[in-house]
RNA sequence: GGCGAGGUAGCUCAGUUGGUUAGAGCGCCGGAUUCAUAACCCGGAGGUCGAGAGUUCAAAUCUCUCUCUCGCUACCA
């Protein structure tokens, strides 16, 4: 790559509704960082775009939790967030975010747009609105009677009695199952973007690179979970997609019949790329467009898995469908990275916060982001434990790195005072090390353009270890006493080493590489001179001892709250003892079960209630063999509304308790009792 | 059930278009060494490449069947 390219590179953008985790760091942010460090290493011309996600449901729906604003929410956890990444040397040209008001006018422009283009659809209907909650509500929130054969439990979409569907504005006596209450119908408008027209260019888009007859890019350079992803969704046929909500936090709707409605989250977050990038234009006297409209820029996105979709389909047809945008020319997805045996989860609190990671391990972000990329889930999922954390930091960057630094320097001291040791004649062996240098950077180089930054980083240590080995082999602490001049030439060709692994490092360990350049002395030099005075070193890495890990893994299993079991669910909302009582659970006697027909995970069983025999359809099939219930004396709700689930009504729900891993056991009382007997 | 991605040494993972005795790091065993944070360096053991069948002179690599894991999806009220 001699020649100067124009970049464009995402992150994307976290949704700010917490903070973040080891994972967010190793799927996204790390792997563009390392990119993007590079690139600029190179003279290109880079904008590293980022920013906070700030809209959506969740995001209101934590400010209702949390009795407190939308604004109030997005706006503390926006700081966490920026100052995790400016911690971490994530180094963004520009971290921006969705609730600013120039991200509103941008993303509200671009519907406007594609409004005037007539590339939506639209659809108004009368949709049912409960006012105690203030929002519509999907059909399937709403029953009532069924207006053809009048039986109750008939839900907005279709009467499971009769098999007729129906509209939820036609149901006798409609209930909100929000609130319970009887919702009124009101008029509601929502835009579609009709995906389905654009499959035929995407599918060729994804499997060739090909756009518009020409080669946009090189398909083979995409990771094959990518393409895997996109065409499993082309070829199962797009759908049209709803990209309007009634909701009043997020982007107003810009166009006539928009009043109270916002633009759905998934339309307006990538549109934060455009955003944030016209106000770093901005700030920097350049112009955006150059970044997002120019055929020669390359648009990279870096993501996690579970957002492919959003990357590689539905986010290309808006720009394309707007016209000027350029598409992707890659969307490196990352998998997800697992944390001792479990996935990382915000809601059990299974996870390792990063502003908590620096509180305990101050001034070792390097140390993180070296493990995080030796193990970064590029090709498929992968496993953070703190042993190994420990391990890689101490057998690699203590070991290896740290130590090669410092035998060098320490014994250039130690015999010359600190200042570099004149060259003098060089063996085959010593023109070997140096040319190792030079190799070596080229494959990581290389590597870093595949996107395979592990690989990339592991090439990086092997030159680290040549140094260690080049010493061990040349002994020079030996020949000191016989053959100075000898020595010289070793300790030049070691520390021209150490400043070579300094500049090979430096996308992956930004300070480490720093405090190298300063322990040489050294600031721009591809060389050392002769007689160049070095600084005294420091060690650059510690050991990580067994009690922090130990620690680690004790917060992990025992957090703050003492608890027996750190990955239960939390509390659920404070209800009522009224609340309670709606529910008529009783003891009840499983008589007959068999597999339900067309599902797997469902059992159809016959249940003896006291009240009376009926059919309930339950999903425990993965987990109870239909002879080994039968007989059974089992918990059920028994008041709530049938429901036809895969063409069988099924009347009542059976009581589970479920386990950390998702097995399921009954509630059985602990002696027979009679079946209708109350559970209060 | 449908779709996608995987199943390679004790552990974490590489193996690009099929081609000599299947690799790395860690761990383990042994050796050497002392400049260095008991660090480094050298050597060794360890794998019927998830199972079975097929194509081929040749398969971890291609095809089919089966099986297990992860993700999306339908159904889990």
């Amino acid at each position: 790559m001699e020649e100067k390219k124009r970049y464009t590179i995402t992150a994307a953008l976290p949704y700010a509704n917490g903070p973040l985790h080891l994972g967010h760091l190793a799927g996204a942010y790390l792997p563009a960082d390392i990119f993007v460090r590079y690139l600029k290493a190179k003279g290109n011309d880079v904008a590293f775009i980022c920013g906070s996600d700030e809209h959506g449901a969740a995001i209101t729906l934590r400010a209702k939790k949390e009795d407190c604003t939308p604004q109030e929410i997005v706006d503390k956890n926006h700081e966490i967030i920026k100052k995790s990444f400016a911690d971490f040397g994530i180094d963004f040209d520009i971290y921006h975010r969705t609730s600013s008001k120039l991200h509103h006018e941008t993303a509200s422009q671009i519907f406007k747009d594609l409004y005037d283009k007539g590339s939506f659809t639209q659809e108004t209907t009368n949709q049912f609105f409960d006012q105690e909650h203030q929002q519509f509500l999907a059909d399937r929130y709403v029953t009532g009677t069924c207006p053809k054969c009048n039986s109750a439990g008939a839900y907005g979409d279709q009467c499971e009695k009769c098999g007729s569907s129906l509209n939820a504005n036609e149901l006798i006596n409609p209930i909100s199952t929000l609130s319970g209450k009887t919702p009124v119908l009101k008029e509601t408008t929502h835009w579609f973007l009709p995906m389905n027209k654009h499959e035929k260019w995407l599918k060729t888009w994804i499997e060739t690179g090909i756009l518009d007859g020409k080669q946009q890019h090189d398909p083979t350079k995409w990771r094959k979970q990518v393409i895997g992803q996109c065409k499993s969704w082309i070829d199962n046929g797009l759908q049209p997609r709803s990209i309007t909500r009634d909701l009043d936090w997020g982007v107003k709707v810009p166009v006539e019949g928009g009043e109270g409605k916002v633009l759905y989250v998934w339309f307006d977050a990538p549109i934060g790329y455009i955003s944030a990038t016209k106000q770093w234009a901005a700030d920097n006297s350049k112009n955006w467009e150059d970044y997002w409209k120019d055929s020669n820029t390359q648009l990279i996105h870096f993501i996690g898995k579970d957002n492919i979709v959003f990357h590689g389909i539905i986010f290309p047809i808006i720009l394309k469908e707007h016209g000027d945008f350029i598409l992707p020319t890659n969307v490196p997805a990352n998998e997800f990275l697992n944390l001792e045996g479990d996935k990382i989860s915000t809601s059990r609190n299974w996870a390792v916060w990063l502003h908590e990671y620096l509180e305990d391990f101050p001034n070792k972000q390097d140390e993180l982001r070296y493990v995080l990329t030796s193990i970064a889930p590029e090709t498929k999922d992968s496993e953070f434990t703190w042993k190994d954390f420990q391990a890689r930091v101490n057998n690699e960057l203590v070991a290896i790195l740290g130590n090669f630094l410092n035998r060098s320097i320490v014994l250039t001291h130690k015999y010359f005072e600190g200042k570099v040791p004149e060259q003098g004649v060089l063996t085959d062996y010593d023109n070997q090390v140096l040319q190792a240098i030079i190799s070596t950077q080229n494959r990581v180089d290389e590597l870093i353009e595949s996107y395979r930054f592990r690989d990339a980083q592991t090439e990086a240590m092997t030159l680290a270890r040549l140094g260690n080995k080049y010493l061990a082999d040349t002994e020079p602490w030996k020949l000191v006493k016989t053959d100075e001049t000898r020595v010289k030439t070793i300790l030049n060709v070691s520390l021209q080493l150490c400043l070579g692994l300094s500049e090979i490092f430096k996308p992956f360990l930004p300070k480490t590489s720093s405090r190298i350049k300063q322990f040489l002395n050294a600031t721009n030099e591809t060389v050392l001179t002769n007689q160049h005075q070095l600084n005294a070193a420091e060690l650059l890495f510690q050991k990580i001892e067994d009690e922090a890990v130990e620690a680690q893994i004790e917060k992990l299993k025992n957090p703050t709250v003492k608890q027996s079991n750190p990955k239960a669910k939390p509390m659920k909302e404070e209800i009522t003892f009224d609340d309670f009582t709606k529910m008529d659970i009783r003891v009840a006697t499983i008589l007959a079960a068999e597999k339900h027909p067309d599902a797997d995970k469902l059992l159809k069983l016959t249940v003896d209630t006291g009240i009376d025999i009926r059919t309930v359809v339950s999903g425990i099939a993965e987990h109870y063999k239909p002879e080994d219930v039968i007989g059974k004396q089992v918990s059920m709700l028994v008041n709530l509304a049938p429901r036809k689930i895969r063409g069988i009504e099924s009347k009542g729900m059976i009581l589970m308790a479920e386990n950390n891993e998702g097995s399921l056991a009954f509630i059985s009382p602990e002696k027979a009792m009679d079946n209708g007997g109350e559970v209060k």
